[in-house]
DNA sequence: CGTTAAAGTTCCAAAATATTGAACTACGGA
DNA sequence: TCCGTAGTTCAATATTTTGGAACTTTAACG
């Protein structure tokens, strides 16, 4: 568990960083799934909540990503590490960038759910 | 000049294949680049425009990126390729998606260019 | 027509990144 | 103190990106 972990300051953040750690599938799930748990979530919950499948060290890279690009914080809480989303910051620093990432997502997820509902009324 | 260029329809395009395509601060230069000049801009003006320096592969390599994951469209105009950002299929996809990153990069240009001026004025 | 030039594309080798198993560190019980 | 859990680091492997060289296509000029 290591070195002190390193959160950048609003100045620190830039928009390249934020879009890297984001254009990630994994990342972005990750993002979504802290950001529905207001409490925080460590990396093994996360993995387990986003259904994902990644040995630690590839979770632990992920999130290194994100808190380096200034979009989680996380503290240690015993032996985990626990993490949430630095929504404050974010829309100090791009307002409303965050929001229409998410709000894409959304849209998108939508969008495929009614897609399986009719290939499955098609099929049946 | 090869291949038929294929471009994506609106349910083709993916979040993660524009937020990948984003993420790159040269194609993210380019994209800004095509928007300023709404008559559409080839691979070669382009980088003289961005002040990017790059091979001719790259930025066709970029380029390509960019057609595929929806963000632009490209045209044959006699020996060269004139690309402009396929802002309507956008907005219909991800109203604000486009937008608000572009804002964030104004935003993060300013504040740069804020910096310079400061740094110019505490030197001088 | 041939020739030449300009603009891109393709190919492929080298450079840069990402993934992941294994070893290691830190912490919290029992 | 010894174990188990949660993460991190390291190093090797795998994947992706970059860019030079050769090639294709189109146009312009005799």
């Amino acid at each position: 568990m290591s070195r002190p972990l390193a959160h950048p300051d609003a100045a620190a953040v830039t928009l390249a960083g934020l879009l890297f750690a984001l254009a990630d599938p994994v990342r972005l799930a990750i993002v979504r799934e802290l950001l529905k748990s207001q409490a925080g979530l460590n990396c093994t919950e996360t993995t387990a909540r986003t259904g994902l499948s990644m040995p630690k060290s590839t979770c632990s890279q992920h999130y290194r990503i994100l808190r380096e690009s200034g979009l989680i914080e996380s503290e240690r809480r015993g032996t985990e590490l626990v993490s949430r989303v630095r929504t404050q910051l974010l829309a100090e620093r791009f307002p409303g960038l965050l929001d229409s990432v998410l709000q894409a997502f959304e849209r998108e997820s939508r969008a495929a759910a009614r897609r399986r509902v009719s290939r499955a009324s098609a099929a049946g």
